[in-house]
DNA sequence: CGGAATTTGATATGATGGATAACAATTATC
DNA sequence: GATAATTGTTATCCATCATATCAAATTCCG
């Protein structure tokens, strides 16, 4: 498995095609062919998350979210009151690292860091008015178009199926 | 979505239980609720896919071969006398990351460059005997820990539909 | 109470993966 | 033969991820 962004050599520009390949040929010399590696899970897995990931920031980006902004934001707003430890450990991030996104998010004033009466350790985590009107946005954009077009792809009992199987995969396994 | 590693605090050791919270109780005060967030298919995928390469790295441990290396070398293994351009190509590598990848690799005497006497440009990529023998060794312990641990978690025909989607999104979205 | 251990947010830092620009050598094109 | 393109490579940059460490605040427990 390996599986990055750039598959295709993509060159935009079509200039001079000096190239032993014919013309727009797909399969050049003789494809390359995947062998096992279209058995394995893992690949397909990551390839799969790589694209869904990329739409995700398309439909998402007159908001410039990110998904992993987007899901701070969601859990924020379904979750008031939490500070920085409790939603990062929620979604798998390390501290260390949450501060410079939570720093990002709160110089967008889309959420804000509160001083805890009873803990002054800790910081609440507040959504902004602005950032709630954000994340309404955002939620109608990948309701719209990202989730949409999978169901179009899958239907909804398959994306259904898949949603099962991946959650169970990543709570079970 | 954002989901990395470090889910669980995990302290391994068990000192002084200096907490609010009751002894090992999962849900602390009240469990955070993931909301929206557990509908969201790139939330599950990207969760998902964490485990199961760490799995894939787990089972494939005693011969220190990450999902990226063990990609290249199936892909070595399955077409003979294609270069790096093609290989990396294949693998959604970029060619200037592909270079360290490959110095590791022939580093290990797993593979070899050989100048190519069509176009000495290219580097024709071959497995070593040590190379193949990695690979077999690897893929017999990927179809036995690994793929199997999915069979039983999902059952084959579900394991089967699952690839099957994930293959579609990656190809067709 | 008072000292020891913990927790919280934060900083610094390193490792890794991914992406772009640029270059020399080589080859293809015209 | 001159120009353009390709190949492997280097140098960077950026983002993500991971660890150690710290000061402030809190909890624990004798």
């Amino acid at each position: 498995m390996t599986v990055s962004k750039a598959a295709a050599p993509e060159t935009t520009k079509a200039p001079r095609p000096a190239r032993k390949e014919l013309a727009d040929n797909g399969a050049a010399d003789t494809a390359i062919e995947l062998g096992e590696l279209s058995e394995l899970l893992g690949y397909s897995l990551k390839r799969a998350q790589l694209k869904i990931f990329e739409d995700f920031l398309r439909c998402v980006a007159p908001l410039q979210l990110t998904p992993a902004q987007f899901s701070v934001l969601l859990l924020l707003d379904r979750n008031p009151g939490r500070n920085q430890t409790e939603i990062a450990n929620t979604l798998g991030i390390l501290r260390p690292n949450f501060v410079a996104m939570l720093d990002g998010l709160e110089s967008r004033d889309l959420c804000a860091r509160m001083r805890s009466t009873n803990d002054r350790r800790s910081h609440i985590l507040v959504l902004t008015d602005k950032g709630r009107a954000v994340l309404m946005r955002a939620k109608k954009l990948v309701a719209a178009k990202h989730e949409a077009r999978l169901n179009d792809l899958l239907g909804p009992a398959n994306r259904a199926a898949l949603l099962s199987m991946l959650t169970k995969i990543a709570e079970e396994f």
